[in-house]
DNA sequence: CCGGAAATGGGTGCTGCCACGGATGCCACC
DNA sequence: GGTGGCATCCGTGGCAGCACCCATTTCCGG
């Protein structure tokens, strides 16, 4: 590797603990520099229009806004700006979701932090790094579905389906959230529907967890 | 502070990118050092065996047994190890049921890397340390209602109402809970609805965010 | 030994969840 | 200028979730 300017590090995370430990891990190597933190995906989003960012290491599950959300506004302004997504899920799903979000990595908070060094090289080089464990697998079918231009997972929700999704998992009946929205309790129950078979789900219990997964809410 | 022996640590969280993180924060404090890091509950237990300890950091939600459980067992067999519960989530049930479960501290993942080495401090010289913000009302209270004699919150779940959680929360039906755990389904029903007394709870999707946040299943 | 909590089972009844049909207007994209 | 996704709404119906009543047995601690 060339001895160039080392690579300016956005790090995202509502844990000051997680975010400080992660920072020394990555201060740690000559060629990474942390240069801003932020603790939820708003505040992240007004840091990287002040600072000159190479890369993005944003967690999914934030407040305000999600990882996922303030990855797709951020790939939008800046493009050139390379995104890891930092997950504790090894869910399909959330992985699909951060690909069409624009992210280039995805890594879970269970790998080592040697890979995350090595995910964070990977993806400022612009490579198809090697995910850790199973990703392989779901990156290879992915790929393969994208080729044979099929419906890819990961198109989820639209903003109304998330919305009722959001409230279901904060424990509200549809009449509650037919008022909240101002729409009839049918239509509720519809996205509801629309929401259980596009996700391949039974209930609200398995919403909830869906939602909390996605940082729809918090636990 | 004299320059005695550092204090050895048990650090335990089931991300080890996390515990990569942590581990660095307590490492660089002269008078604390990591001895010993396990990935879940069960681990954490069995290293505490084989390690001596002075202080174990563990994580409320693990998998294989709970950061709450390990710790129960851990401060019935060794009751001079002292105990610092990580968590998450800053709520009430848990911080209770972490003073139950033995742990001498509680402390929030979000708080600074500073707050985490004062508190393995406190917990160290058995000092009833600051609790970050809000906890500090909390345990004032917890005090209180004690002193009164109130029967305490925290008390939370027998074991088999856990047990009948934990199944709701996966998205299993009344009748599914019943088959498996060989009782009637009004049994299940019963339990459901003295969880929910409780807790003061409504639906399975609120039982379902309590079981997350207790480190029940994962999301 | 007695009181209370935990676990088990039952009955009754309402309401909301969820599945299955159908329909409409809108807007974007090709 | 279709085609398709999105959002909106409607009816019908079954079953489950949840509330509120009841009971029994066991077991533990004061």
């Amino acid at each position: 590797m060339t001895a160039s300017a080392p690579t300016r590090i956005l790090l995202a995370d509502d844990h000051a603990l997680v975010r400080r430990g992660v920072r020394l891990i990555l201060d740690s190597e000559p060629d990474l520099t942390v240069v801003a933190e932020a603790g939820d995906g708003a505040e992240a989003l007004a840091l990287a229009r002040v600072h000159a960012i190479d890369l993005a290491v944003l967690d999914v599950a934030m407040p305000r806004l999600t990882g996922l959300q303030a990855a797709r506004e951020l790939s939008r302004r800046s493009p050139a700006t390379r995104i890891l997504l930092l997950s504790m899920y090894d869910n399909d799903q959330y992985f699909f979701e951060a690909l069409r979000a624009g992210a280039s990595g995805y890594v879970l908070k269970s790998v080592a932090d040697r890979d995350l060094v090595e995910a964070c090289r990977a993806v400022v080089r612009e490579e198809p790094f090697i995910y850790p464990d199973a990703l392989t697998a779901l990156m290879r079918e992915y790929l393969q579905r994208a080729a044979r231009g099929e419906r890819l997972p990961g198109s989820v929700l639209s903003a109304r389906e998330a919305e009722v999704v959001k409230l279901i998992a904060e424990g509200r009946s549809s009449q509650e959230i037919a008022d909240l929205l101002v729409i009839s309790v049918k239509t509720v129950e519809r996205h509801r529907a629309n929401v259980l078979a596009k996700l391949e789900m039974r209930d609200r219990t398995q919403l909830t967890r869906y939602a909390i997964r996605a940082g729809l809410i918090e636990p």
